[in-house]
RNA sequence: CGGGCGGUAGCGCAGUCUGGUAGCGCACCUGUAUGGGGUGCAGGUGGUCGGAGGUUCAAAUCCUCUCCGCCCGACCA
């Protein structure tokens, strides 16, 4: 047996992790410990549970299959939202004319040092540079311009499922790589009323999305102008806790207002015949959402996968020795499928390995519900059923197995939001001063509300001596005014973090 | 981008200091006994030592350049 504090090349096992988790060590062999080395757990995860690999070129990775039906699953989620608030998904090109990204001179300077760009066809040099997408506004304005004549035509409600490059020096799997799939709504309306409800409504289907489909609650609230998207008039984001108590933005959505539609001269004449510039927003979430279900529901057995969003939802292992009791085995295997397969994605392991082997794999995989089949529950007419959230195991009478293993599904996937919900709030506190905000994020990390009076110098005087950033104003806050953490002058609550 | 560390069989590593033609565990293949938490025994397959150049009779080992990854930090709409 491999001692994985020797495979990983520690000396010795943190004495503080050691106790805790000795129990759940001994089913891990290829995973380091949480504790020990967050980052290295992280990748492990990623890797072991085949979600993706480590491409050729640098910072770019390959979506193993595994890992592409997870963002297949949560596609479908979101998908189905946006196609129910009235959007329709398009596609625009990958590449883009440096001229229509230096239209906008705040959004240019934005994206400049992440751009990549084409040079050349084959042989022969470009007449002009074409970058290849760090986001689409550009193209997609450009395009807006042409379609929209009338008020007759608004609003436009498209959203695009594409892949986009940013040129990152640090990249991490599916938290920040070269290349990233996501989406990408863009509209385009009449009023900036219109705009800002759109901009709105779309947190909110982020929201719902990431906290029922996901099991991650989130923080709705707007960004502040620092941090909000170059060439934004203002910028909203849901952020939410990782489980070594950095924060993670999971969703934005922008309210662009008309600098775009200036730029760009996408204009529609109005009812009372006066020409207007539209109001546009943009909104996007991308596969770094697959990190943070990583990082929200891994143990140190591996990953665990929110019920909705899982490839898997319910593995049956079965057990058998002599070929009678395989038989009788893989009959009443059949039978089970037969039932659950209308309900649920589930799938059954014959593969030529040991059932303890299929445990720890599947474990590690994240399968949020293992159903064990050997020859004395066929006698019993059961099945033991095992929460991957809980390990708890526990035999089901094969007649009820039809809704008790959909029920029990589902009350994984609460459990898991109740369980993310709970660490958060845990995890996040008071602070008054600079002095009190850094000793949170030093020692227990977390959200931390703290009074801030609004002014950027005072926003980057934290960063500058915590490391911790506004991640942003929470819609939901205490109203109550305060002295701002750096300055003094009147303040009110935001949520501060060290963020990803 | 800075500091530190690493790249040797599919995975995890030893060998590098002190040059002599590559080894261990797991995985994999075959057989056999097994099978309710990573199964035992026996036999086997597999490596241009990240890449390029140099020094040398001889390079995984020494020198130069380069690519990739990890950890910490800086940066990041």
């Amino acid at each position: 047996m491999s001692d994985e504090t020797t495979a990983h090349g520690q000396d010795a096992r943190g004495a503080h992790a050691a106790a805790a988790t000795r129990d759940e060590a001994r089913f891990v062999e290829e995973i380091v410990d949480k504790d020990e080395n967050y980052s290295r757990w992280y990748t492990d995860v990623v890797l072991k549970a085949e979600l993706a690999d480590y491409a050729p070129v640098r910072g770019c990775m390959v979506i193993r299959p595994y890992g592409f039906a997870l963002w297949e699953n949560m596609q479908q989620g979101l998908d189905r939202r946006f196609k129910d608030t009235g959007h329709a998904n398009a596609y625009f090109p990958l590449l883009i004319p440096e001229s229509f990204l230096r239209k906008e001179a705040e959004h240019v300077a934005g994206f400049a040092p992440q751009v990549a760009w084409v040079t050349h066809g084959g042989d022969e040099e470009l007449e002009e540079r074409l970058a290849v997408r760090p986001t689409s506004e550009t193209i997609i304005c450009t395009m807006y311009a042409k379609w929209i004549q009338s008020w007759r035509d608004l609003p436009v409600l498209v959203n695009q499922w594409a892949n986009v490059m940013r040129w990152e020096k640090v990249t991490r799997l599916f938290l920040r790589t070269t290349e990233f799939l996501w989406q990408e709504g863009h509209t385009a309306h009449r009023t900036e009323e219109e705009a800002e409800e759109e901009t709105l409504r779309m947190l909110g289907v982020y929201q719902d999305f990431i906290e029922n489909d996901l099991a991650i609650p989130v923080v709705p609230g707007r960004k502040s102008e620092s941090e909000k998207f170059a060439g934004a008039l203002r910028t909203y984001s849901v952020e939410a806790l990782m489980g070594d108590g950095r924060a993670l933005q999971a969703g934005t959505s922008h309210n662009l207002g008309q600098h775009f539609a200036k730029v760009f001269d996408i204009t529609f004449l109005d009812k009372d015949g006066q020409r207007k510039h539209v109001w546009q927003t943009s909104w996007g979430v991308s596969t770094r959402l697959v990190g943070a279900i990583i990082m929200v529901h891994g143990d140190n057995r591996g990953l665990v996968l929110p019920p909705r969003v899982a490839p898997i939802q319910v593995i049956i292992v079965p057990i058998f020795r002599k070929e009678a009791e395989r038989e009788a085995v893989a009959a009443f295997v059949a039978d089970l499928e037969r039932d659950l397969r209308p309900h649920i994605r589930v799938q059954s392991d014959w593969r030529e390995q040991t059932p303890g082997w299929k445990f720890n794999e599947w474990e590690l995989r994240g399968v949020p519900l293992r159903l064990e089949v050997g020859p004395r529950d066929v006698a019993a007419n059961q099945v033991v059923a095992v929460r991957r959230d809980t390990h708890e195991k526990r035999p089901l009478p094969r007649s009820g197995v039809g809704s008790a293993v959909p029920a029990l599904v589902e009350d994984i996937q609460r459990s898991l939001l109740d369980r993310a919900r709970r660490f958060r709030d845990e995890h996040t506190a008071r602070a008054a001063t600079v002095a009190e905000l850094e000793e949170v994020v030093e020692e227990r990390r977390g959200f931390v509300w703290a009074p801030w009076c609004g002014e950027a110098a005072c926003e980057a005087a934290v960063k500058e001596r915590s490391g911790a950033t506004i991640r942003n104003i929470p819609f939901d806050r205490p109203d109550d005014r305060q002295a701002c953490l750096v300055c003094g002058r009147e303040g009110s609550a935001v949520l501060f973090a060290k963020a990803y």
